[in-house]
Parts: structure tokens; sequence; C-alpha cells
DNA sequence: TGATTTAGTTTACTAACTAAACAAATGGGT
DNA sequence: ACCCATTTGTTTAGTTAGTAAACTAAATCA
């Protein structure tokens, strides 16, 4: 229960303030005072205390317009460590940031643990990543591990890609590194990511087609991951109602038709193959092979039938599409689009802003909202929408 | 924007009180105190607002523990009325009540109003039915019109069944009666009331199936629209990637095959008649007819997959189907429930706790919320989830 | 050099909270 | 019967974070 108090008060106004720094920075106390509708000595006694936490420092402002020249105010964006792990089925990459997401290193790793061993693993490349940092006054801020499968209150609720559900990663990661450790879903980190980095957007899906297919959905601005954190698990939304057997009980699963997976396996069938690699089935597409041709024909329309039924349940300002289909032809993305039939197609469909790193970057944002209590919006990328 | 002030403070505080009044009265200043965790003074200085706003009222109570006997509080919900109408294609219905619900009058009307005579045509339904209502402190606070449509920004987008898109029904009625006015969607008010009135969920979906399809979506507490107002166009979701054509341009719409409108024209089809009227289809499947069984098979089977899509994206905790058919037929609620095969399905799906009034009682909701700043949630059906 | 303009600080005041003392009302024990 | 313990609700004094307005600081321009 959140009631009224004076310290509510000054907390509301100094993460705005920090907000505004964050995202329009560098500011003069006077411009953020303009744009919240603040007095100045307001902001001032607020900034006072930011400066003291390291948060924000004062830089020169060039001489612009008359009267005295501004003090500026920046964020501290190189005070402090973010760590972004992809806890992949087969990968494991571990990506440093400053504050905002820039780069601080990136390492990739195999990932050959079992349910006994992971956590000790992952353990030891937080440690070997840790020490490979420079120091900063906070130091690391927050851990953020990207999940291939359903996470609830922050634990692994359901994988079936691997045997992690219910291990106590948070628990024992945050105690050992006394760093708090946040566990999120992979699709919800990329469209988390994708908000933040690419397209401002307050209502926004983002689709995920990997071995499976999942959607991160942003409503009203924020994540929504549903009651017991199993929403997006888009892959067994239902396309074909008598169509072909899911291991899931179901028949008909989009998973089934347009998964990365499923394709693969097709092709490879069709060609007589064992298995086939997305790159050959990429450059067969390039060179027009008719079979290949047939099955992107079948990955455009059924991905088309997924949006749309997205787009008529939710009624995004965007949908974006990340998967290796659409990432190395490009052109996808407009075919399905084009396949759209309905009135409600006003709704933009585009590729991922930030491919394989939307999950890594998403974990930094998850990290930033935790730290700091407000959105991070760069403003490297100015896809606003609305 | 919402900056902290020292009136935000007091906002914030007189709206849980109301809360608490409201939701869990009759109940005292200390009570209230200890609930909120604000000191006693606090409270009582609120309480002497909202008493001389003629909010709450003072009343006996009976002797319970030791100690001086507190003075209960309760809220004074017969000071005001609501009215909310349900504007369908064929009727209108104006229901009005106090300011929980409480039915103080409904009647119907048949709905002959073209594009150009639809507003009159409402303002003397609503001017008829004020004249009717007794004299309370603050008269009618709100009026709410429930559209066979979608709504944004209080202006109908777009309505298949009537031609009343674009127009001012807000401006003109409340400029007309001095009350606000709000339109929402149908399908957005039945779950709007089926949360206030039955299952105090707090991710809520509810399906209404009709001559359309269409769902409301609570998600964390509040209801969601859409960027455009056009979420929960859930009867064009497909269900068959090559199904059925349907007018919105798309083939295998879920709208298609188990909407009461094609259920209704499949049965009169397969009979030989011209039309069948719902109540003939209900006694033939009551009768066991070999075809009415087969066509409510349909409708559960088609349903089923349409709830598990939506289970899979939003991951509910409820899912309430509103539809003749299962308000009838009791038993189908439970076919439906039986169809879904996949591990998601520890979500609930219940049959409508309000039937043909939540639309109504889902306005009134509407007003309440506008009113008074607070979520109003009936004690009577202590449906809690959570 | 001084007028004008803009930035940021200081001062006096106010609203709404808290803590703690106080007043009021009631049941129970002796 | 009477006093005490207990609980409710009010009063009082003090704190915090806001506002408005005066003031100081620093810059441009004529």
């Amino acid at each position: 229960m959140v009631t009224g108090s004076k310290e509510l008060i000054r907390d509301i106004n100094t993460h705005l303030v920090l907000e505004t720094v964050l995202n329009e920075g560098p500011v003069s106390r006077a411009a953020i005072a303009a744009k919240l509708g603040l007095t100045k000595a307001t902001v001032s006694a607020i900034v006072a205390g930011l400066l003291e936490e390291q948060m924000v420092r004062e830089i020169e402002s060039e001489p612009a317009s008359i009267g005295r020249r501004p003090i500026l105010l920046e964020f501290c964006r190189e005070n402090g460590r973010i760590l972004s792990i992809d806890l992949g089925v087969n990968t494991i990459v571990a990506f440093t940031s400053d504050l905002t997401g820039n780069d601080c290193g990136l390492q990739q790793y195999r990932n050959t643990y079992t349910r006994d061993t992971v956590i000790k693993g992952l353990a030891g490349i937080i440690k070997k990543t840790m020490n490979r940092l420079e120091k900063t006054p906070f130091g690391v801020v927050g851990i953020c591990i990207g999940i291939h499968g359903t996470v609830h209150e922050n634990e692994i609720t359901f994988a079936p890609y691997y045997d992690y559900a219910h291990l106590p990663f948070a628990k024992e990661l945050s105690e050992k590194f006394g760093v708090p450790v946040y566990l999120e879903n992979e699709a919800n980190l990329s469209v988390v990511g994708e908000k933040s980095f690419c397209f401002h957007a307050k209502d926004l899906i983002g689709i995920s087609v990997h071995s499976g297919i999942g959607v991160g959905i942003i409503a009203d601005g924020t994540l929504y991951t549903g009651a017991k954190g199993n929403a997006g698990e888009f892959g067994h939304t239902i396309v074909e109602a008598r169509g072909r057997q899911c291991p899931c009980g179901n028949q008909g699963c989009l998973e089934q038709y347009a998964s990365e997976r499923a394709i693969l396996q097709d092709y490879a069938k069709a060609v007589g193959a064992k298995s086939v690699s997305i790159d050959r089935l990429i450059a067969d597409y390039n060179a027009n092979d008719p079979v290949a041709l047939t099955m992107l024909d079948r990955f455009v329309r059924y991905i088309a039938v997924g949006i749309n039924n997205l787009v008529n349940t939710f009624d995004p300002e965007i949908v974006v599409i990340n998967s290796g289909f659409t990432i190395y032809i490009p052109d996808l993305t407009e075919r399905i689009f084009a396949e759209l039939k309905n009135r409600m197609n006003d709704c933009r469909i585009v590729p991922s802003g930030l491919q394989d790193t939307s999950i890594l970057l998403g974990g930094v944002c998850v990290c930033i909202h935790h730290f700091l209590g407000v959105d991070y919006l760069s403003p490297n990328n100015p896809l606003t929408v609305g």
C-alpha cells in the first residue's frame, strides 16, 4: 500500500528530475523546472541531493543566448556497471555496460551446464566478468539473466529447452555477489530493449522467432507478464484448428508452422537431408530455389496470421519481428505486412532494431529500471511513436 | 505529467480512505488508520472533509469489545445516481443505480434511430429517465453508454452493426445534461463489471459471444484498450489459416465458426430453414437432436481454441465466458474447459456471473471510477482471486 | 558602463504529515 | 459502585517539502 507522505512527494519528484536529466540531458535546473512545472527552488534542492549521490554532475555550457549561462546537468553514466547475461540453450553471452547500456565488454561461453552445475557455472562467469571491470563508484548495480522459458517472481517456472526450473538462481547469485539479480524471459527482455533503444512506443509487441515463438508485451508503457508469468507463450496459439500435432497436447500450434525449427525440419525433409542450417536455407532462398521459396512463403503466411491475431487482440502501435529469417532477408517483413488484410493494419510491422542484442540490452533496461526507478529511453534512435 | 505536491499527498490519502470506506465499510477511523498506516490524526482530518462533502456518514456501532465504541463510517451510496445505457443494435437499455450499482430502475426501448436521430433519441431517453429519478444531493454523477463497436478517446471509431461512428455523443449529451458522458465498448464494460461485481482478479479476460466475438482485457488491474481502442477485436483472430472467408478480408476468423450468428446460420442451413432462433437451437440441443449437438460441439471446439490462444498470450487468472449458449446450457463451460489440453490450463474458465447485466454494471463501474477516483469491488460476491 | 535577461539561491510562508499527549467512552474486576 | 485498563478520536507541537517572490550571479548588448 503506497500512502501519501512527504517522502513520497520528494521521491516522485526526484525520479522525475533524474528521468529528465537521463533522457533529455544535459539540461539546466531552470529547464527541468519549466518542464516539470516545479519551482526552481525545489529543483535546486533535489539536484543538490543527486549531486551528492553522484548520480548527476555539473558541466560547462556553451554560450548560447543572452543572460547568465546555465549550469548543465548530466547523468553520470559511467559511475556504475550493469551485467546482462543471455542464458541460452547452447550459448551463454555475458555483456557488461555502463548505466545507459554502452558496451563495456562481451564474452561468449558454451553452455555445457546441467541442472546441478549451472548456478556454479554462472557464478564463475560472473566472477570472471566482474574481475575484468574497472572500479566505479557504484560498482555493478544489477545482474539480469535472460531465460529461455517462463519466469514468475524472479524464478524459472517452466523451461522446455533446459532443466533449470525452480533453481535458486536469484537468491544464491545475489547473496554471493551482493548485487541484485533479476531473471526475465528472453522475449520479454527483447521487447523491453526494442522499446528503450529503438521504438519509444507505449503499446508495443515484440515477436521472437527462434526454436519456439514467444512474444513480449508492453501495455500502457509497462511490461505485461501475466498472472503467473506465462504471458507471451505465443507459439502455442492455434492457427489451424485441426492442424499438426504439437507436443503440448493441442493441434495446429503456430510453432508447428512458423518457428525456425519447424521450417528447417520441413526443409530438411523436403530436400532429403537429416538437418539443414538456417544459412543454407537462406542461401537457397536467395538463389531462388523453389523449395526454399515455398518454405519461406509458409513462414510469411503463418507469421502474418500470428501477427493478425496479436494486432486484433492487443492493438499495439508497433509489432517488432525478431527472427533469423527476417534479419537476413529484409524484404520478408514487408511481405508479412502485405499479408495483413483487414482494417487493423495501420499498425506498423517492423524488423528488430537490435537483432541479436535485444535480449542483452533488454536486461540492461531491467537493471536500469530497478537501480534508478526510471525508464531509460535511448536518444540514439529517435523512432518515437504517438 | 504528475509532479508531487502537497495537494497530491492529500489527494492520494483521501482516495485511499474513501476506497477503504467504500469497499470495507462500515469501518472506524482507527481501523482505517491501522489499515493504511496513517496516523489517526491524518485520517480524522481527511474524514472531516469527506463528511462535509457528504461522501461518507457516521453511524452507530454495536457494542463489540472493551474500550470506547468506535464511530463507524459508511459510504453514502444513495447520495447520487448513475445512468448506464446499453446502446444495442436493436434494443436500448437504460439502467439507473445508486453510487454502488443498486438497481434504481431499468427501461428498454427499441433502437429505431438512424445516424441523424440517434443523439436526439438518446437525449430523449436520458431526459425521461432523469425525470423519473428522486432528488439526491449529487444528482446524476455520470452517464455511461455501452457501444457495440470500438471506442477511442470517448468517440466511436468503428461500428459494423450501426452507422454511429464519429458522432459527437459525449460532447452533445454532456453539454445538454451537465453530466459527464463516457462511451465504452460493450466487451470492455462486461469485463469491468465481472471484475468489480464477481471476480476480484487482477488479470482477467471476458469473452463476449453475440453477433460477433469480442474480449475485454483487465491487465494488472486496469482495463487495457490498446493504442487506438481496438484491443479485443477477438472475432477476427484466425483459427483456420485457410478457412472460411470473412468479410474483414481474411480467412478463418474465429467469428466465422463460433459466433452466435455463424452457429445459428449454419444450423438454419442444416435444417433447411431461412433462420433459426437461439431458443430453438437450445431446445433442440436439450432434446438431443443430433444436428443441434453437432453445432454446439463446434461452438465448444472453436471457443476452446480461442480461449487457448488468449490464455497462451495473456496468462489471465480467469476467463469469463458470456454467451447465450453458455448461459442456457451451463455444462458447455465445463466442456470448453475440458477441451483445453496444454499445460496452461490452471487458468479458471467460468461462466459470466452477471450475464445480460454485465454491460450495464460495467458502465456503472466506469462512472464510479470517474466520480470517486476509486475502483469499486462489490462485497456481495466474494469470488476473490490471488 | 550600465540596462536587460536568464540562472540559480535565499527567505518567508503553507499544507499535510507524524508523534505524543489528551479527552471521551466503555467493559470488567474488586 | 467505583476505578482502571483499553480503545477511539482530537488536539498540539514539530518536521518536511512544497510555493512565491525577492535577491544574487553572470552573461549579452548597446
